[in-house]
DNA sequence: TCAAGAAATGATATATTATAACATATCACC
DNA sequence: GGTGATATGTTATAATATATCATTTCTTGA
């Protein structure tokens, strides 16, 4: 068993140091500026493990004196999103820091109902399942949401 | 290769009345009771082979002169979510009739970018793969949602 | 270096999706 | 037929997201 969660008490500093300076790298390759504002809402998603959602950004933006306004925020995450640093969880309306920006997957996102924590993977079995029941019925994907709400390791335990 | 689609120019008003009947047979098993707002909202979803939003709903209720707001379509599919007779798709924020609402699964949704329809599968094997990568991780799953979009057969042929 | 165009953000308004709370009507059962 | 449970009506508002145009900032090439 290899848990997908950070476990308790881990250095979440370098967490966020190492997704910003991942953040920096694809935003170079892709010659695509990584602002100030754009910068900040990716840090603020990485505060936590959990997902956070558009006006939860919008809340700390402007509890910090910042004088911004939904589509700010909206922007930042297109942009995040577009360059797959940041992914949504479409039935938590939410958006989560992406552990691998780099590989081309089809991500599959763990939801811990209880601690709210999600976490990524990127399981091939699950990959080639659906590719193979797409290919069945002559389907051509472009994008999968794979999103899986349930008890992670820690809730089922303590 | 089998299409999940179903072909054009077929008999819709038997997909519809094989939808309400079946319906009609879950609501008698559960006592739960299929009243007459559930029972249009339900047959107005079963319309077409598309997702609907609630609001499509509710303008359609509206347009047919009836008096109705908001919580009374979304308590209507509330209420048809539960019994699993329609399913919500996250990634659209609408609402489909379920084809095999018996059956205790892990429902796979493809949903075509192009024409709008939606088609659900039953694929044993992508079952299998959630299954065993939540598993691996130990990871108690609740629910899942499996959403992929794409072009079904027909629009990558016409 | 700076002018021009492109890209990003600001600002205002509004669209879309969903629910809370309480009132009324309908149903099921004794 | 009265009573409690269930369903719907009604009003208000919360939560999520986008359109549009103005302004600022950046980039790049003369």
């Amino acid at each position: 068993m290899t848990d997908l969660f950070p476990k308790k008490g881990h250095d979440h500093d370098r967490c966020i140091d190492s997704a910003i300076a991942q953040a920096e790298k694809v935003c170079e390759a892709e010659s695509a500026r990584f602002t100030d504002m754009r910068r900040k809402v990716f840090s603020l998603i990485w505060q936590s493990h959990k997902a956070v959602t558009a006006y939860e950004l919008l809340d700390i933006l402007q509890s910090e004196g910042l004088r911004v306004q939904p589509p700010t925020v909206y922007r930042a995450l297109e942009f995040l999103t577009d360059l797959r640093l940041v992914h949504r969880i479409e039935s938590l309306n939410a958006y989560f820091g992406c552990d691998q920006p780099d590989c081309d997957h089809l991500g599959q996102y763990f939801i811990c109902t209880k601690c709210g924590r999600v976490a990524e993977a990127v399981d091939e079995d699950m990959s080639i399942a659906v590719r193979k029941a797409a290919k069945q019925v002559a389907f051509k994907i472009e994008a999968t949401t794979i999103e899986i709400k349930g008890l992670c390791h820690d809730c089922t335990t303590h």
